[in-house]
Parts: C-alpha cells; sequence; structure tokens
DNA sequence: CATTTCACCTGGTGGC
DNA sequence: TGCCACCAGGTGAAAT
C-alpha cells in the first residue's frame, strides 16, 4: 500500500489521535511474521506508556513513546511499524469490529484503540528501548531534504537503471513504485536509463520532479489505489493524478502516445515512449 | 562490493 | 460457478 505520502498522511493522522494517550493494555495476535521484535516483549514493554508523537522516517511509523514512570521502564522507547504492502494502522473504538488479519490491538486509556491489520504480512512491528539503542534512523536519505549536490552525488557511479536506483531505499528513504514513475514522467527520463549516465541537469529535474510530487502526493493525502484509507477512514485522491502509474495503453496525457509497461527492477514500470527520453 | 532475482503472503480480477 | 494465471503500493536473502 504505502509510500512517502500515504505513509506521512497515517502518521499524522494517528499523531493527532492518540498523542498524549496511555496504552494501558495490549493484544497480540499469534501470526510471527509481523513482529521483528516478539509479541511478549512488544506487549511487556508498550504496556504504560504514553504516546508522544507520531513521524513518518522513511516509510517507517515512528511512534514516540515516553518512559513509565509507574514501572520498570525509565527510558523513553520507540514502536516502529513498517505497513509493507498491504498494512493499515487504524484508530477505532473498542466496538468497532476487528477485521481479518488484525495481528495487533493497543487499548488506549481514553478507551480509543489503536489496530494493525495486515493480510499479507510483509508489514513488520518493532519495539526500540531507548536506553542503549539509538532512535530509528532510515539508512537512506529524506526526498523531501535532500539539496542538488547530495542528490548527484547519490547516483554517481551507479550502472543500475535510474528507476531501480529511486526504489532502492539506502539511497532514498520513502520513494515506492508509484512515485518512481510518476517523478520519472515529471522529469521527462525513460526509467531504463542507466544512473550514472544521468547528466547534472536531468538529476536536478528528476530532484524537483520527486519533490513536487511527493508534495503534492501528501496535501491530496496520498494515493487509493485500492482499499487504502488514512487512520480516520478517509480515501486519498492522488490516483486522480497519475499520469503513468497502471495507465498502461491509454493515451499520454501530454502528446496522446500509448503509456507503455515494462518491468524493472522486478517491478511494473510505466512510463511515455514519446515524452520520456 | 554492486546488482539482479526471487520468495515471502493473501486477495482481487479477468479469461476460459 | 470453478479453476487458473497473473497482478498488487515492499523488502531482504540468495545468487550472480
Amino acid at each position: 500500500m504505502p509510500e512517502l505520502p500515504e505513509v506521512e498522511t497515517i502518521a499524522r493522522g494517528v499523531c493527532e489521535r492518540v498523542r498524549g494517550d496511555v496504552i494501558v493494555e495490549t493484544w497480540f495476535g499469534s501470526h510471527k511474521e509481523p513482529f521483528k521484535t516478539s509479541a511478549r516483549t512488544q506487549a511487556e514493554e508498550l504496556e504504560g506508556r504514553a504516546f508522544e508523537t507520531v513521524e513518518r522516517v522513511g516509510k517507517h511509523i515512528v511512534c514516540r513513546l515516553s518512559a513509565n514512570l509507574d514501572g520498570p521502564k525509565k527510558e523513553r522507547a520507540e514502536w516502529i511499524v513498517h505497513l509493507g504492502m498491504t498494512g493499515r494502522l487504524l484508530v477505532t473504538t473498542p466496538e468497532a469490529p476487528v477485521e481479518m488479519h488484525t495481528h495487533a490491538r493497543l487499548t488506549l486509556k481514553s478507551g480509543k484503540e489503536v489496530r494493525f491489520v495486515d493480510p499479507r504480512r510483509f508489514g513488520r512491528l518493532e519495539f526500540r528501548g531507548l536506553d542503549k539503542a539509538k532512535g530509528f534512523e532510515a539508512p537512506g536519505a529524506e526526498p523531501l531534504a535532500i539539496e542538488t549536490e547530495a542528490f548527484r552525488a547519490l547516483f554517481h557511479g551507479r550502472k543500475l537503471a535510474i528507476k531501480a536506483a529511486l526504489l532502492n531505499q539506502t539511497l532514498l528513504a520513502g520513494v515506492g513504485n508509484i512515485y518512481a514513475d510518476e517523478s520519472l514522467f515529471r522529469a521527462g527520463l525513460r526509467p531504463r536509463r542507466r544512473a550514472d549516465r544521468l547528466t547534472a541537469l536531468e538529476l536536478e529535474r528528476l530532484r524537483l520532479a520527486l519533490v513536487e510530487v511527493l508534495r503534492s502526493a501528501i496535501r491530496l493525502g496520498g494515493s487509493s489505489v485500492s482499499d487504502y484509507v488514512d487512520a480516520n477512514g478517509v480515501r486519498g485522491f492522488f490516483q486522480l493524478e497519475h499520469r503513468v502509474y497502471q495507465r498502461t495503453g491509454e493515451p499520454c496525457l501530454v502528446c496522446r502516445t500509448p503509456i507503455k509497461r515494462i518491468v524493472v527492477a522486478g517491478r511494473s514500470t510505466h512510463y511515455c515512449p514519446q515524452c520520456q527520453r
């Protein structure tokens, strides 16, 4: 489901609704897949802590938690949620019907409930105490903050396709399949161009296109391609702005040439053979 | 090391 | 209706 704009939208929505609230009880499902930290550890550690903020880092949702001063948990901590392809982080009432594939439920002091639902189980839940471990940091650069020179340096000497490079989370954190295709279209670049063969001018066009696309997508609440909804159950609207993604065979909105679909880095890739060089 | 391929999962869709 | 192939917003391990 989620790339940077969707994760940003969800993190903001969850933050608004849980900030200051205290986790009083937890429930974790029996599947082991979604848990980077064991369910038992998460259950023990989360209870009694309060949500300070909820923020996006790359495609991760980082819930910053207070210490639990009534118990033995004297250090602050983080609960890190990665949504994978189909994960959702919901804030509900306890009475709301529990959907299939619900893997975690946190009951809050206010009576609200935070739920993690993920049919395909590509998502991950992780707990980090901040006594020894550092706070979570994405390995890659933040696409909305990186500047011209640093952006260019990311691709120096990289022989892979520019599309593959954009998807590599250790280079840039947060870009996924939709926004890679959409930014390459807006920059007029073919997805299979070798990253190290792009000129400084082309790379700057790409950086600006990426910023533009990500910012407008955040403004529209992300892209709802299937059933994605934010923490308040609201769909995003950036899918209406897609110019190439999942428009195979349809006319390019600029030149009417049919949009092509190819496979790059194992992912379906859409581009206009006329507008992108 | 850098790069590519594939397995990990469930569910929806479209063809026959 | 059923069966099957193929597709899906991600990523990390294994192979090259």
